[in-house]
DNA sequence: GGGCTGCGTTATCGTTTCGTGACCATATGA
DNA sequence: TCATATGGTCACGAAACGATAACGCAGCCC
């Protein structure tokens, strides 16, 4: 398992890495945001909120933008619930105010862990009926002929064709997308709307009144 | 998304509820570890780990090992590092203590729901006699027939397709579709009405007098 | 600055679905 | 067999739902 601990404070990060590396973990520290974001990929994050030359959400947004099933495990000094919550909502999975055990640390590894490593390796290549998404690039095709989609629809079809036939709910597309179920779900259909346009193909992503939506499948 | 919400300080679990109904969650409340065990299926547990009648620690293993995808968060008063830690590592994938703010519930909430739900769909065939219930499309077929319900018809019929040949009370299916065993009665029987009707199958959804319905066995 | 694009919100409209009350049917028990 | 309670059916108004168009705002690139 591999561990990027961020995590400016060299005396923190030094324990920290000891400890870590005693119970098995391969770690790697980043001292900065930028030396994070440059980092090798690893199984989970342990961020520090407070770093000296940039905000430490904003990293967590990065990586999170980047990949969506690395674990991340905010870590601060601020006790103050407006930061939890904010921490969490930025796309962290969990956090962990300063001074923390490091036997409930260990623990909450663990538990994210056991979420994120079991997950499928994504596979590059969503083919459904006529369309062709392709996740690295983000480019998708339909008939062969590629569309253009903005990010948002993007990640609409992403959300729906994950599961293709599934009823995919409001909520789960909510949360693929913006990370929330509180947003509207007004929004969704607007952009639900300017996908079937841009697809192009009737009938391809189907309504499933009081749920959600549907990808027709072959 | 549907909550089940494990406490037995009614107080305490009636405000809950009415914070998490708000932010549009559908829950469901069990005061006991039988009541939690014996409750419909959901996306996520908030469960109380002192409970009057067995070990919330039991009951956090045993949901654990029915499903591994289910998210759940321990809620407790006991502050106590150790017990943090014991709760972790019994499969809760997440702990809060008591006090907690709403805020930073939610948040916990979204983020375990980000993560929980979206890999495994359950694709999970019920097959009834004459009936095939497609959980994921919910697409129902009768005698090979596709049939059309809608959201209240589907969710009737999975209530009681859950348990083939059983009497299925009244309470259990309005609290699987309604979320609240308050009156509503007869509007059930009239979805009853219509369900039968969209079945076409006579004698298939039954009446069981003064308890409830049954679905009949092949 | 001025156009463009992506995004979120609001307003509006047609449709489906739901809940309720009135009335009918059937079972139950004396 | 009849009275009563329990469940079934019908019909209608209210509410919810979803589609679409239009607007405003922000960021971006000349």
């Amino acid at each position: 398992m591999r561990i990027l601990l961020v995590e400016d404070d060299h005396r923190v990060s030094a324990a920290m890495m000891t400890m870590l590396q005693r119970r098995g973990y391969e770690v790697e520290h980043a001292a900065t945001a930028a030396a994070a974001l440059a980092a090798a990929p690893c199984d989970l994050v342990l961020l520090d909120l407070n770093l000296p030359d940039g905000d430490g959400v904003d990293v967590c947004r990065s990586l999170r933008s980047r990949s969506e099933q690395l674990g991340i495990i905010a870590v601060t000094a601020r006790g103050e619930e407006r930061d939890r919550v904010v921490g969490l909502r930025t796309g962290a999975d969990d956090y962990v105010v300063k001074p923390f055990s490091m036997a409930e640390l260990h623990a909450r590894i663990e538990a994210l862990l056991r979420r994120t490593v079991r997950q499928a390796p994504q596979c590059e290549l969503i083919e459904v009926a006529p369309i062709r998404i392709n996740l690295g690039t983000r480019a998708v095709e339909v008939n062969g002929a590629c569309v253009t989609l903005t990010r948002k629809e993007f990640d609409i079809l992403v959300s729906l064709a994950r599961q293709p036939g599934a009823a995919v709910s409001y909520e789960r597309i909510l949360l693929d997308v913006w990370q929330t179920t509180w947003s509207g779900r007004h929004t969704l259909e607007v952009h639900i709307a300017s996908l079937r346009a841009k697809l192009g193909v009737p009938n391809l992503v189907q309504t499933v009144r009081g749920v959600g939506y549907r990808l027709q499948t072959g």
